[in-house]
DNA sequence: TTATCCATGTAATCGGTTACATGATTGT
DNA sequence: ACAATCATGTAACCGATTACATGGATAA
């Protein structure tokens, strides 16, 4: 009862193979709930013998065969009927804040470079959410776009993500900042 | 290779009993790192017998047998080189997002209500969050604890924790707001 | 020619959850 | 009387990761 859901949600958006599923996940999802490929493919399997998902080979000129997989009603009731369910709590894991957490135990450069790196990774995730953004918006501004457009939930949650990130980039520096300063002292 | 080191961080605020651990981990580190108190116990036996962790039997009046658990010179050196390690990236996972990027599936006043029921459960996290820094704090304001504290390490998680409810509850604010106004619309 | 993209999987393992079990003590 | 707190575990299961496997097409 997880990425099942989430893989119903991906498929709102339209049909896919698993691997172009993947990669959504990789550019959306990933950021609040992300999974394998191998993962994917499982589940997609599961889906369709549970009939919340049909699939149909398309064959491709000089490529593999792919699986194209779309999201039935039995799926979207399945899908209406979770989502009605109250939501587990959420789960933040990130080893970057235990290791900081034990900072103490190794040299101040090294802790610095730590998060400096951290802090790289993430301003790389938000560069995404920020192209992604602009994708939803397609020029128009945030209260115009929330407005019209017949979906707000996909751009609500990216909203979160792209806070989060930002929020992530300025407690890094402001991390970097605190440990030079007692690294001087 | 995960639950072990936040364990042995834990450790390193002093030796505590699996189950008063895993209060510790409730009120702290089960922000960034949660755990049940069946796999706190597994682990810390697990670290017993890797030398990590000693654990020395208490005796208690009207009360049963606590096992000490305390981190051995082994378990900081240990702990030392899994920080110095890169850390792997960070996993949200969260289901309300999930839900809120199907919202059109159901009652505009259902999804409301999810998004309400979350709000609350992060604004009782932060409560916790914020008692958890006055005892940090005891007074002084954040610059000269940062400044003269022995370890800053947990405080400075504790700020992104901080950070991170109060982001929640201002970002579930505003989507309540768009989804009444389309509500009404 | 080396790497990356497309495309889909299997098998073994592991980290973590759920359900269950026990039992005295203290507070409402 | 009932619930909560202290205190520690076992067993079964499941969701997810890691390693491995295949193979043609295209771009550097």
């Amino acid at each position: 009862v997880s990425l099942r859901h989430a893989l119903l949600v991906t498929l709102l958006s339209g049909a896919a193979s698993g691997y172009e599923l993947s990669k959504r996940f990789d550019a959306s999802t990933a950021s609040f709930w992300p999974a394998r490929r191998q993962q994917i493919y499982a589940e997609l399997k599961s889906l369709e013998a549970d009939g919340l998902v049909a699939a149909t080979v398309v064959q491709q000129a000089g490529r593999p065969d792919r699986r194209d997989c779309s999201i039935t009603a039995a799926g979207r009731q399945e899908l209406a009927r979770w989502v009605s369910e109250p939501a587990a709590p959420n789960v933040v894991k990130d080893e970057l804040l235990v290791k900081l957490a034990a900072a103490e135990l190794v040299d101040v450069g090294l802790m610095i470079d730590l998060v400096s790196v951290w802090r790289g990774q993430r301003a790389e995730r938000l560069a995404v959410f920020e192209q992604l953004e602009k994708g939803f918006l397609r020029g128009k501004d945030r209260e115009t776009y929330l407005r019209t457009a017949r979906r707000v939930g996909p751009y609500l949650t990216l909203e979160r993500g792209l806070e989060f990130e930002r929020a992530n980039i300025a407690w890094a520096d402001n991390v970097v900042a605190v440990l030079l300063a007692r690294g001087r002292g």
